[in-house]
DNA sequence: TCTGGGGTCCTAGGACCC
DNA sequence: TCTGGGGTCCTAGGACCC
């Protein structure tokens, strides 16, 4: 049996659990440079808000219904993010952690009562993390999916064959399948498929020639066949991207280039992280897409050895954008794509080019440096972080409560605060301030 | 004026090999 | 007039996920 956990607007639960008095109202998070919304509490749906939405477009929406805020802080989601993992595992040593807020559990199919063991679940970390989370049972990851879409109407968890697997399609929209997107929910409307029942059920040489394999794959888990197995140990890399939008339009090539060599920093440390090399590396730039003169460009420069240097990428990075830059644009963002990766310890040599150096020992001291203080401790001085003017715009961003030792909350027993308001009171005069917390 | 970031898999078709 | 059969590798583009 598949388990299907899911964190409700998980990044704003994050943020609440660190603003308790922000429950029941409505609150935000959005994009780096705070550019549009990715993530909405239920009041704030109500409100109309969609996902995506460019802040400025639904600025009166914000304002009018006094909805909270946030600038995306991603430190914070992802150290409560192995938090929830942990309290799962405990749960079940078979599982899969499938995204920031999602992870498949597998238990064994008995006669247990899973919606009791769903709620022990749900209990367990928002006490422990206290995060709010659903959960889908079901015979596939797909019916899981399912289940836990179902789960979202009700109280929170679902076992699908408990409610009856057709009956429960039927209540769902084809759209809502995971694995069906956009086009073929499109296509499938058009041929008046519109529930999971009806998917189904129709005839699989029809969803293989139209949907191919993956189609097939998920009508044949919609029909309790398992296809898709548990991945509990993450595969190996296949690229690595690091891209960001510019605080403000970069028009000088220097700039764009200090913002690649930042790229490259971050793709690269992960790169390193996960014990890989890249054999190419890819640069891209573009402006504004909203733009008519949208000016979008890449290049992939094949590396005559495969490396995991900042060093060595970062001079490469340089002369793709030889290639890609054109004066006179307005730069809105820049991006590194780290390819054809390789185990870091099994290089191929490459018989024509004698080898660089590969700066093992060097990036080592790098990341074990930033590691300890900061991810912009030390690097390359072509970044000129000090005067970069393309830094994030991130004006509402909470605190690092649970990764930074000089950010921890501050919290005040009942007894406290009233020797602390007594105390306010009486030092007001002098501005002396209360030392208790 | 202002609009995010990071991934995977599959297929068709071209180019090549014997 | 008539011109085989069996394969691999690579890339671009499409579709999907969070």
């Amino acid at each position: 049996m598949y388990a299907l956990v899911d964190c409700r607007s998980f990044y704003v639960s994050c943020e609440r659990v660190f603003r308790p008095d922000l429950w029941g109202k409505p609150v935000v998070v959005l994009s780096n440079n705070d550019g549009c919304i990715i993530a909405r509490s239920q009041e704030a749906k109500a409100l109309g808000l969609r996902m995506g939405e460019a802040v400025f477009k639904c600025q009166h929406i914000l304002k009018q219904n006094e909805v909270h805020v946030f600038s995306a802080n991603f430190g914070l989601y992802g150290d409560l993010s192995a938090r929830i993992m942990s309290v799962l595992e405990g749960f079940s040593p078979d599982i899969e952690i499938y995204s920031i807020d999602e992870a498949f559990l597998v238990f064994p199919n008995d006669n247990r009562d899973y919606e009791v063991l769903g709620r022990h679940i749900c209990e367990r970390v928002l006490r422990w993390v206290g995060v709010p989370v659903g959960v889908g049972f079901g015979h596939s990851k797909t019916l899981a999916k399912a289940a836990h879409e179902i789960s979202k109407k009700g109280s929170g968890v679902c076992d699908i064959h408990q409610r009856g697997v057709t009956h429960t399609l039927q209540s769902l929209p084809v759209a809502d399948i995971w694995g069906i997107g956009k086009r073929h929910s499109a296509f499938l409307n058009s041929n008046g498929i519109y529930t999971a029942r009806q998917f189904r059920d129709m005839p699989p040489e029809v969803v293989r020639k139209r949907m191919h394999t993956p189609g097939f794959r998920t009508q044949q888990e919609l029909k309790g066949l398992s296809c898709i197995p548990l991945e509990a140990v993450a595969e190996e890399r296949k690229q690595i991207v690091s891209s960001r939008s510019f605080g403000t339009k970069l028009t000088e090539q220097s700039d764009v280039r200090g913002a690649l060599a930042d790229n490259v920093a971050v793709a690269s440390e992960k790169l390193r992280f996960y014990g890989q090399a890249a054999q190419a590396l890819m640069v891209f730039i573009a402006t504004s897409r909203y733009n008519d003169d949208y000016y979008s460009r890449s290049v992939v420069i094949p590396l005559p050895e495969a490396t995991a240097s900042s060093r060595i990428l970062t001079h490469y990075s340089g002369i793709g954008l030889e290639y890609v830059y054109k004066p006179g644009k307005r730069y809105a963002k820049s991006g590194v794509m780290l390819m054809n990766l390789v185990k870091a310890d099994h290089i191929q040599g490459n018989l024509f080019y004698k080898g660089a150096c590969q700066d093992t020992a060097l990036m080592k001291a790098v990341d074990a440096i930033n590691g300890r203080w900061g991810r912009h401790t030390l690097q390359l001085a072509v970044t000129q972080w000090h005067n970069r003017i393309w830094k994030m715009n991130q004006n509402m961003k909470s605190k690092r409560f649970t990764t930074s030792w000089n950010e921890l909350p501050e919290v005040m027993s009942p007894c406290v605060a009233d020797l602390y308001k007594k105390k306010t009171t009486q030092t007001e005069s002098n501005g002396s301030f209360p030392t208790s917390k």
